[in-house]
DNA sequence: GTGACGCATCGACGTTCGTCAATATCATTC
DNA sequence: GAATGATATTGACGAACGTCGATGCGTCAC
């Protein structure tokens, strides 16, 4: 539910190809800040073990052991990739789920390798 | 010619698919690394001129002004995107052209989102 | 060999990042 | 409403980052 518009509009903006003519500024800012959210080991595993879960979707207290990290920490990285739009959080009564959203990846990798 | 092999197998070790299972450290840190290196404005931006370029390939004095960086700068701009694999440098004469190594960004692509 | 040129390295700087312990917030249960 | 449990926020710390000016190192032309 808390999908944060970071991005303008993520699906005109973020996807411009990175091997399809010069990006301008904010084509390549708002690429950057999807790419610096999977830039540590810590968010990438978080990303996969959300993928890998059953529905797609895990609360912070899946999340703290497979890492290792504390709660605090957990809690700030997945804050990161919320404010990424790569995850998005929704608050069932005292948890709090976390999902890929749904397109992003592959709009991310779009912009890689075109098609 | 100078493809640091910062992975120790960039096509084995790279592209474990994120959304395919709780990936293992290595794996989460081998795909951080790369995206880390594109996690810049100014890197993502100096990547896609090199890709626009004919034949892509681009030396500094062609990379320094386009971004308005300095010519420090964007050296060590490069240098990073070379140690995270995704450009590989020559030198041919007095220049160092800078070229994105081939199948890089589709193997990226395909962690991101398999097929 | 001397000069000019292209690029890398070094040293420094302010900023951002990753992490934790402590604490606050909010929803549930009794 | 008090107690409990799941997350978020705060404050602090060292480490890493992005940037620049100054300098060093090859390469080419004369």
């Amino acid at each position: 539910m808390t999908v944060l518009p970071v991005l303008p509009s993520a699906a005109v903006a973020c996807c411009s190809p990175v091997t399809a003519g010069v990006l301008d500024d904010s084509q390549a800012e708002a690429l950057a800040r999807m790419f610096k959210a999977l830039g540590d080991p810590n968010r990438v595993k978080l990303l996969s073990i959300i993928a890998a879960s059953e529905g797609q979707e895990a609360c912070v207290c899946d999340l703290t052991e497979p890492v290792g990290l504390t709660q605090p920490t957990v809690s700030h990285h997945m804050k990161l990739l919320v404010e990424a739009g790569l995850v998005a959080r929704e608050q069932r009564g005292r948890w709090a789920y976390f999902s890929i959203v749904p397109g992003v990846l592959d709009s991310l990798a779009g912009a890689l390798s075109p098609r």
